[in-house]
RNA sequence: GGGCUCUUAGCUCAGUGGAUAGAGCAAUCGCCUUCUAAGCGAUCGGUCACAGGUUCGAAUCCUGUAGAGCCCGCCA
């Protein structure tokens, strides 16, 4: 659809220069999304801006305009409104062979962009000497997403996790652990990682205080900065250590980087302050090595300094950063430097950026970018802590997250009377859970700070993980109860039925369900007389005796009241058949009454397939006495966890058609709702290419869910007779795929029950 | 003192110079004999912080004011 914009595009450009001459050639036709659904589907502004420089009124304008317009393949005329907006509607035939092309595309119509880059996504990057807490949970989640979004476009994306390995805080922890701990320096895994971080508070409080601990510390570091052989070991040490917890966490994410932490560019720093010398910018004040930064001043006004070597000859984290800018444009030759830090680190990458671009390190060809994001605050509205006021553990934060799901799942479960495996159930609560803390994150405006709530993430309605994660799971629902395989669909001619044939079950890949063949017993034993298993009924009735009871009651009641009535009325006893209708009218109310109260009594789903075992038994019975299907045992292919037998799909002659006369036919508004919207992946993921903001593709799948609702709501699709049947099959396909691939590409997977 | 970001419905937030500023939650009221109601529909809710300016047109761009958050010389 990218594609039928710019050709739009075009020609309102021509319209425009054969309307006003040639002096309009080249003029943006202003052509946007139509704001408001009533309007249509896209709208050029254009004449609006004309009015003042062709001195008309902007509605005559717009007419000339639309006289000289052929767009006639793709849109219904063009209507002029207000004061003078130019209205499109698509028409429905070029959706229709839009979506055909969708169907058969595997990337769903999104382009591969035309010049791919090498892009540096620079995310996460934790601290080595800390556990990963809260505070590295948006870094890695938007980090992540960005860098997905890039590499499905095709882009050359290296991710890289630029970790804190080195500096002042190793200094610290390696000065104190000598003195309270020298076995940890020497011996590995001599402690555990908890304790590490209890360490490293420690000897953070002490750099503070301790003026001779400080200079100890600063010396540690000049000592691992300048190779010294045994701060060497005890470093690397450390950072195996922590290095194998970060994993942990990272595989619970599903997230994968390449390490190369600050330590990488060590080599790198003495080039760094060379290079900056010889350019000039270089400047020595009170012993340090800085560079004086334009636009940045001090409380005098005077021009503050980026500090590039300390004056004990140790190095700042802003001299490793512009090693790395180096590094990765002239090493890995990067033209897209994405860093996904904090909002609070605007200042400190705007002056390395300076200072790179001063320097002459920033060519014109290569983009550095700072996608900074903001605080996660608690629902208090301050930054996030624990109860008793510590930093919350990641690990804890995902083990909370899944723990409230996994609750939410069984007392639902409960309520339903489902019965589900332990594996389902955990299965289900790990990917809510974890899948709600990514969507939470990533469907705010990364740049404002983000009120953290388990209640809201988790929440079953609103824009919510667990919400699209639903409208997926109805659409699996849908070719289940269908035995519908989306990659092989044809159109069905007439139903035949045959409903002793094993039923067609779909294998379920991405969730591994189990599946166990159930055998039914044969029929006509003695077990099934008429093919119904008599023993849950009754079971049924003993659990619901009340409700039973309490019908019996109803209908008793009922009669007695209708008899009181007809008392009352007796007069008109002596007109003609009134007396038989009151007491039809009486007896049609009780049994709908009596129903209403059996069927909330017992699911209704299992008395449906209740119904149906009941009917196949009597249709087998049938068929045996008609020696068609004697001795044969009916199998069922279902989930180890399913109580009762599935229905047996209808099974129906199949004539193959191609894809390309695969026919879709967008008649309800719903329909054409969801397919527009369908249609607009493309445009939203470059959109997201260039603001780096997914929130636009969670808004994008959030409405894309609730279009797929109402129109599930509306539009019944096993039950629609062909070809609207198949149409419908196809638009369910096409959203289950993009919410899989969009959801994918938030690095949330999806589930094919919850 | 300087810099950056922000201020939109009771709450959490979208919003790309364009028509009557939108969602979700909460509240109130409907809809289950129908593919999972973890759904759908309806109602209620606005001085887009304030004041100027630019523009045919401003929540959006510019200036100022007030408020909030973050950052600011040898931590990262």
């Amino acid at each position: 659809m990218n594609s039928t914009i710019a050709q739009l595009k075009t020609r309102f450009e021509q319209a425009l220069v054969s309307a006003f001459g040639t002096g309009y050639a080249g003029t943006d036709p202003m052509l946007v999304p139509a704001s408001n659904p009533k309007f249509g589907d896209y709208q050029s502004n254009v004449a609006l801006s004309l009015a003042k420089p062709l001195g008309q009124p902007p509605r005559a304008i717009a007419e000339q305009l639309v006289q000289h317009l052929d767009i006639s393949d793709f849109c219904e005329p063009a209507t002029i409104a207000g004061p003078g907006f130019i209205n499109l509607a698509w028409k429905s035939d070029y959706l229709e062979a839009e979506l055909r092309k969708m169907q058969t595309d595997t990337r769903l119509g999104v382009d591969m962009v035309k010049a791919s880059k090498r892009v540096i996504v620079d995310f996460s990057s934790p601290n080595i000497a800390k556990e990963m807490h809260v505070g590295h949970l948006r870094s890695t989640i938007i980090g992540d997403s960005i860098a997905r979004i890039l590499e499905f476009q095709g882009h050359d994306v290296l991710r890289l996790n630029h970790v804190g390995d080195w500096g002042t805080q190793f200094g610290m922890l390696i000065t104190y652990l000598r003195e309270v701990a020298p076995q940890v320096l020497t011996t590995a895994d001599a402690v555990d990682l908890g304790d590490l971080v209890a360490f490293y508070k420690k000897a953070k409080q002490r750099f503070d205080e301790d003026e001779l601990f400080k200079e100890a510390s600063r010396q540690e570091v000049v000592k691992l900065q300048s190779g010294d052989e045994e701060s060497r070991r005890a470093w690397e040490l450390l950072c195996e250590q922590s290095r194998r917890e970060f994993q942990i966490i990272y595989d619970r994410l599903d997230i994968h980087l390449n390490e190369r932490g600050e330590s990488f560019y060590n080599p790198l720093l003495p080039g760094v302050v060379e290079d900056l010398e010889r350019a000039g910018l270089l400047v020595e004040d009170n012993g340090a090595k800085c560079v004086f930064l334009e636009g940045f001043t001090n409380k005098d006004g005077n021009p503050l300094p980026l500090i590039i070597q300390k004056s004990d000859g140790g190095y700042n984290y802003a001299t490793t950063d512009l090693a790395a800018i180096r590094y990765r444009i002239n090493q890995d030759e990067a033209e897209r430097l994405v860093y996904v830090t904090d909002a609070g680190q605007a200042n400190h990458f705007a002056q390395v950026f300076q200072v790179a671009r001063r320097a002459g390190w920033l060519p014109d060809t290569v983009e550095v970018i700072h996608v900074p994001f903001g605080l996660v605050k608690g629902e208090d509205g301050k930054k996030l802590k624990t109860r008793s006021g510590e930093t919350v553990r990641l690990r804890d934060l995902l083990d909370e997250a899944i723990a409230r799901a996994h609750f939410d799942l069984e007392v639902r479960l409960k309520e339903e009377h489902r019965q589900e495996t332990t594996e389902f159930i955990d299965h289900v609560a790990q990917t809510v859970g974890v899948g709600a803390v990514k969507y939470a994150d990533l469907s705010q405006n990364r740049t404002s700070d983000y009120v953290f709530s388990y209640d809201k993430m988790l929440a079953l309605q609103g824009n919510t993980a667990p919400y699209m994660l639903y409208a997926y799971v109805r659409i699996q629902g849908i070719s289940r109860k269908g035995g519908i395989d989306f990659n092989n669909l044809t159109v069905e001619t007439a139903p035949i039925a045959e409903l002793s044939s094993p039923p067609s079950a779909k294998p379920d890949s991405s969730n591994a369900i189990e599946h166990t063949l159930i055998e039914l017993p044969p029929a006509g034993t003695a077990a099934s007389q008429f093919g119904l298993n008599w023993q849950p009924l009754l079971t049924t009735v003993l659990a619901n005796w009340k409700s039973i009871a309490l019908t019996g009651l109803g209908i008793y009641g009922s009669i007695i009241f209708i008899q009181a009535l007809l008392g009352l009325f007796h007069g008109i006893n002596s007109v003609p058949l009134a007396q038989p209708l009151f007491e039809l009218v009486g007896i049609w109310a009780t049994v709908q009454f009596a129903m209403k109260r059996l069927l909330f009594a017992r699911d209704r789903a299992e008395l449906f397939a209740e119904f149906q075992a009941f009917w196949h038994g009597t249709v087998d019975q049938l068929a045996e006495t008609a020696d068609l299907n004697s001795n044969r045992p009916v199998v069922a292919l279902l989930p180890k966890s399913a109580s009762l037998p599935d229905i047996a799909p209808l099974h129906h002659t199949l004539e193959p058609v191609t894809l390309e006369a695969l026919p879709i036919s967008l008649q309800e508004e719903t329909e054409l709702a969801l397919a527009k919207h369908l249609l607009q992946l493309n445009h939203i993921l470059s959109t997201v290419e260039t603001d780096l903001l997914p929130n636009r593709l969670c808004q994008y799948l959030f409405e894309l869910s609730q279009k797929f609702n109402q129109f599930y709501d509306r539009c019944p699709v096993l039950q629609a007779d062909e070809p609207l049947r198949t149409s419908r099959l196809v638009l369910c396909d096409l959203t289950a795929r993009t919410l899989k691939l969009g959801l994918s590409l938030l690095g949330i997977p999806v589930l094919e029950r919850m």
